[in-house]
DNA sequence: GGCGAGGTTTAGCCGCGGCTAAAGTCCGCT
DNA sequence: AGCGGACTTTAGCCGCGGCTAAACCTCGCC
């Protein structure tokens, strides 16, 4: 009675270390360090060490003492799984149950460990297979290839820059309706005005309207360069 | 990260007993042995124990060691908030994403334990607050008041009763289709033919059929007493 | 009324995934 | 080169929810 799905052997708590290692791969070039696992994940340094020697038995990822921890394809796997898990539940909450969108990531975030490979298949037909969920973050395909980002984070734009709204993390719900009032959300043209330097905030033109976004704000915007308003 | 929602303060593994001690009490009246607890969970008889001091400590049960276990009204709401869920979602995977009626008990085993006040509305609305699951069984409205079942199980009935199937037990795929191929699912008139004592089989006749239904299969169909064919 | 069998609980173990405190490593700076 | 501070790991603890083996009740039967 009410096992989980036998999908892969991860545990929840382990799927979520996989994921976060994934995003913080892709954010910082170089090998990930426990502090930083520690940090997003919200457990003591001592934990994650823990957890990292566990992945690292399990094949998950390559974990060299004191210097850091990198997926494995195995783990790298693992992860696209769990975040296409979550990224389809987003979108289906937000089409199909009209949940609002900045509540979809805190149901996803517990629902993504416990999708079954029936339901998700069912889910992402019933969608249209669709590539984007509703933050224009990519899903990935159920080969979970590896989907390539043309788009950069909003503060590493120079002044004058233009483009298109790609993606908006929906990590914090605050950030997330913060722009949203703004007007800052996937599909909108800006344009990158003033950029205060040493982490100050930077001043984007949405709609006509200018905007000092601050810089925890600013980095999770994502846009794609050059695409004219 | 990763929190399950803060409904109750029961586990999952909490929750699945306290649902299983509210079936097991409706069964058999009188207070519920550690074996059977222990046998419909699927473990040793030490770690039921273990559970219901636990349970009986948090205050979801009454338990007098040797003597059985009862639960309190803090565990019936507990049992009845995850059975609404369990019925809820089995209801919804069938109507909204066409999973079939022998597959959906396995994937809410899982579910119901993570669904949030929230969805578990919005799913409900959605279905149009319905009042059974696609087995007949009963779900428990929103304030959670227990529902009556006025049925009796197929193998109580006497030669020669008519009624109408009302629940087909969810437990076991295998049984519930058989019981489907035979036409015996909610809604179908039923009259019991010959009952073979000691256990034996139920003859019932169905849609002009007849059948003779073993013990354990007819165990799993409640039959509503005396509506006409 | 006592004995034994079956049901139940206790004792003690394990893996998971947290924690704190203490020890160890690495690196930059003088 | 070596010292200090930051980062990391180790050691040892805890609760959960399983397990087995052993001790312990209860109750029916003789």
């Amino acid at each position: 009675m009410a096992r989980r799905n036998p999908r892969s052997a991860a545990t929840p708590a382990a799927e979520d270390y996989l994921k976060n290692l994934y995003f913080l791969e892709e954010e910082s070039a170089g090998p990930v360090t426990t502090n930083q696992v520690a940090e997003r994940l919200a457990v003591a340094p001592a934990s994650a060490t823990n957890m990292l020697k566990r992945l690292a038995s399990s094949g998950y990822v390559r974990h060299s003492p004191y210097r850091g921890v990198e997926l494995t394809d195995a783990g790298r796997r693992e992860a696209l799984e769990v975040i296409r898990h979550h990224r389809l539940i987003e979108t289906y909450l937000a089409e199909a149950l009209g949940v609002p969108w900045d509540k979809v990531h805190d149901e996803a975030e517990v629902l993504e460990h416990v999708l079954s490979e029936d339901l998700e298949e069912r889910i992402a037909s019933r969608l249209g297979h669709p590539s984007r969920d509703p933050h224009g973050h990519p899903i990935p395909p159920r080969d979970l290839a590896v989907v390539a980002r043309a788009s950069v984070r909003l503060d590493e734009m120079e002044p004058g820059e233009r483009g298109t709204v790609a993606e908006v993390s929906d990590r914090d719900p605050e950030v997330l309706r913060y722009l949203d009032r703004r007007g800052i959300r996937p599909g909108r043209g800006v344009e990158a005005v003033l950029i205060e330097p040493f982490g100050g905030s930077i001043t984007v033109e949405v709609e006509g309207e200018r905007h000092a976004v601050g810089p925890d704000a600013a980095r999770a915007v994502r846009v794609a360069r050059g695409v004219a308003r």
